[in-house]
DNA sequence: ATGACACAGAAACTGTGA
């Protein structure tokens, strides 16, 4: 089986440039991040057309997540125990749209959509760091099932994995406490699975679109795919599809694509 | 060996991202 995961940036800006991709890797499940709509916006057509099911969760213009699964897709689940809420204020806040999960083929899916932080003194790290912390105790539950927690993590846990460690704009990705935080899934008995299959440096999945950032080879690794032992143990090889970036109508980040050896059940 | 921010929603700008 062949599982990716993909920060989008708009489903609905990139819905031909996925399905394409879609098709060409042969991919069987992919866990979306960033759709930014709601599920009665998401332009299912063309993913129904390539032989896909969908499962969607989104509440607005922000975050939003979802699976296309060729392999059968259920009991869903548009978050996690405990998955903390934000917002400006106590009583606005809500549990956001940046977790989802699947049954897909015998494997547990999440796609998970970590908080940014945006700044070390603002309210949303400290809620970036929650949100690890909560998914990391969840996940050690289910640490005895196949599940493969995929998607943007906003943390680049090691030196190699950002282009400038004092980019003033990924403070919140390099902290120790933000690696500390990513590094526990091991704890809870996940690997990190396109580590293991790609441990090169400048391998990274994500650019951002100014300053000539993907050209120049300036960019960060912060999607990832961490698979539970009983996963872990099937997997055969991994690639990062640097190739997605380029071009005009690109996501700023690229899939990540996982390959297992695992009948689908 | 690639290309000089993008997206959504409200309103001709602001919030958000990383």
């Amino acid at each position: 089986m062949r599982i990716a995961t993909w920060n989008v940036n708009s489903i609905r800006a990139r819905e031909e440039r996925v399905v394409d991709w879609l098709r060409r890797s042969d991919t069987d499940v992919l866990a979306m991040q960033e759709i930014k709509c709601k599920p009665e916006q998401f332009p299912r057509a063309g993913f129904e057309a390539a032989g896909y099911e969908l499962a969607i969760h989104g509440l607005n213009q922000w975050n939003g997540v979802a699976i296309a699964s060729r392999v059968g897709i259920a009991d869903v689940a548009t978050e996690f125990a405990g998955q903390p809420s934000f917002g400006k204020a106590d009583h606005e806040a809500v549990v956001e749209a940046r977790a989802l999960g699947a049954l897909c083929g015998g494997i547990r899916i999440w796609s998970i959509y970590v908080p940014n932080g945006r700044g070390l003194a603002d309210p949303h790290y400290a809620y970036k760091l929650d949100f690890l912390a909560t998914l990391r105790a969840v996940a050690a539950e289910s640490a005895h099932e196949p599940t493969a927690l995929m998607g943007d993590f906003n943390v680049a846990p090691r030196t190699e994995d950002i282009w400038s460690e004092t980019d003033s704009e990924a403070v919140t990705h390099v902290t120790e406490e933000a690696r500390e935080a990513f590094r526990a899934f091991e704890d809870a008995g996940y690997e990190e699975l396109s580590r293991r299959f790609i441990p090169a440096p400048n391998t990274y999945t994500f650019w951002d679109y100014k300053q000539l950032r993907f050209p120049k080879a300036e960019g960060m690794r912060i999607d990832f795919v961490y698979a539970s032992q009983s996963l872990a143990t099937h997997a055969t090889g991994a690639t990062i599809e640097r190739d997605e970036r380029k071009g005009k109508g690109a996501s700023d980040h690229v899939p990540v694509v996982i390959d297992v050896d695992w009948k689908v059940g």
